[in-house]
DNA sequence: GAACGGTACCATACGCTGTATGGTTTTGGC
DNA sequence: GCCAAAACCATACAGCGTATGGTACCGTTC
C-alpha cells in the first residue's frame, strides 16, 4: 500500500501513487523528449521522487520497462472491428500504425524485442480477426500479414532515418547535401542525379512514398484473395 | 606510422598494425559473437594490444566505429550490373540484403544511422543505375526503392525478432508457447488458432514468407513500369 | 496494544561504460 | 643527433544497471 493514500488531508497535493504504468508512461515521455538513451533507472527514480532502487520494488529490470513502453506505444493503434470491410481495416491499421510510430520513433528499435504485450498481442488478435472475417484463408492472412507489417515497419525505420523537419520536407541539411554535391556526382552520378531531380525538388516528401507502396501491397492481395475465392 | 611495420625482421610475428579498419572489422566479430552491446571501446582496445584510450586516434568515436561497421555490411551485399535485367537484378538484390542483414542481425538497427559510408552509397548508385538503364522514371525509380528496401529491411526485422534456431524452425519456445496456450485460447482466440493451425505446424518456417511477399512486389512493380512505357 | 508479515522504500557498493584532458614514447626523415 | 609528427598511454569524471542487505511504515490479528 501507499504511504501516502490519495486520501490523505494533510498532504496539499494528493501525490500520485508510484506504480509500473506511472514509471512506463513517465519513461515514454522522456524518450519522446530526448530519445532512447536519455531514458535510465537513475532520471526516471527521480522524477518519480525516489531512490533509483526504489524503482525495482515496482518494475523488474529496465528491459522491463521497455517492455512496457512498446506496448503502450501499441495501445495507441487503432484496431478496427470485424466489421469493417478488410481492405479498409488493413489501410487504416497501416496509416495508424505509421503515424504512431513516426510519433515515437524510439519505438522502432524497440520494435525487436521479443515479449509482447497485451495491446500488442491484441492488437495482433484484431488484425487476424478482420482477415478471418473476410474469408481469408489462414496461410494467406500469415502471406499478408507479413509483408504489410514488414512494409509499414521498414517505411517507418526508412522515415525516421531521414533528417526531416517538422513539415516533412528535407530540413537544414540541404546545403550539406549541395556542397558535397560534385563530389557525389563523380562518385555516384545516379544517386547525384536522382537528388537533384527528384529528392530537392520542392515539392518532394519522402512520407508521401508511403501511400504508393501501400496501395501496391494492398491491390495484391486483394488479387490473392480474389483468386482463392473464385477458384 | 606504425610503430612495428610489417617488414620488421626483429618480430617473429609481423603484427598488423592497428587502424580503424582493423578497429571496425573486429567490432562486426564482436557484435556477430555476442551482439551490439558488446562491442565497447574497451574490448576492442583490449583485443588490438592498445589501452582505450589510444583507440581515439585511429577513431573519431564510438559511433564512428558503428558508421563502419555498418558500410561493412553494406559491402556483402551484391551490387548487380546494369547489364542484368531490372527484375532479375532486384530479385537478387533483396535476396542478398536479407541473407547479410540475417547474418549480422545487430546491423539492422543500426541502419537508422544517418551518415551513410561509401559502399552504402555505392550500393544505392548501382540500384538507381540498373532502373533508370531498364527505363524507369525517376519517380518511379523512388517508388520502387522505397517500396522494396522498406519491405526488405522490415521482414529482417521481423525474422531477427523471431526465436529461431539454425534450421529456421520455431525452437525451443514452443513448449513456452504451448503452455500458455490456454490462457492464449481465450483471450486471443484469433492467435491461438493461428499459431495452432499455421505457425506451430511442422512444415511452417516464417522465413519462407520472405519469397511470396517479394514476387507480390516485384509484380506490382512490374505493372507500373509496363503501364508508363506503354502509356 | 503488542507483535507480525508484507509493502514500500532506502544506502552503499561493484563493475562497467564513453571519453575529456594532458602527457609520453617511438619513428622516419634530415 | 635532432625534430615534428604519429602512436600510444595514465588518470579521471560522470554516468550507467543492479546486487546486496537493510529500514520505516502499514493493516491485521491476537
Amino acid at each position: 500500500m501507499p504511504r501516502k493514500p490519495i486520501e490523505t488531508a494533510t498532504a496539499a497535493v494528493a501525490r500520485e501513487p508510484v506504480t509500473r504504468e506511472r514509471a512506463v508512461r513517465l519513461a515514454v515521455a522522456l524518450a519522446d523528449a530526448g530519445g532512447i538513451e536519455s531514458v535510465s533507472m537513475r532520471k526516471l527514480a527521480t522524477e518519480l521522487s525516489i531512490t533509483p532502487m526504489s524503482l525495482y520494488y515496482h518494475v523488474k529490470s529496465k528491459d522491463d520497462i521497455f517492455d512496457g513502453m512498446l506496448d503502450a506505444v501499441y495501445s495507441e493503434m487503432h484496431v478496427p472491428g470485424v466489421d469493417v470491410a478488410w481492405r479498409a481495416a488493413m489501410l487504416e491499421r497501416a496509416r495508424s500504425t505509421r503515424a504512431v510510430l513516426a510519433r515515437h520513433p524510439w519505438a522502432i528499435s524497440l520494435d525487436a524485442r521479443t515479449s509482447p504485450g497485451p495491446a500488442t498481442l491484441g492488437h495482433l488478435d484484431a488484425t487476424i480477426g478482420v482477415l478471418r472475417a473476410a474469408g481469408f484463408s489462414m496461410p494467406l492472412v500469415g502471406h499478408a500479414m507479413s509483408l504489410l507489417d514488414s512494409y509499414v515497419q521498414g517505411f517507418a525505420m526508412q522515415e525516421a532515418t531521414l533528417p526531416l523537419d517538422a513539415s516533412g520536407d528535407i530540413g537544414a541539411v540541404t546545403e550539406d547535401i549541395l556542397a558535397q554535391q560534385e563530389m557525389m556526382s563523380n562518385a555516384f552520378p545516379n544517386l547525384a542525379e536522382m537528388a537533384a531531380t527528384l529528392i530537392l525538388q520542392p515539392g518532394y516528401a519522402y512520407g508521401n512514398e508511403f501511400e504508393f507502396g501501400l496501395e501496391l501491397i494492398l491491390h495484391g492481395i486483394e488479387r490473392m484473395h480474389r483468386s482463392t475465392e473464385s477458384g
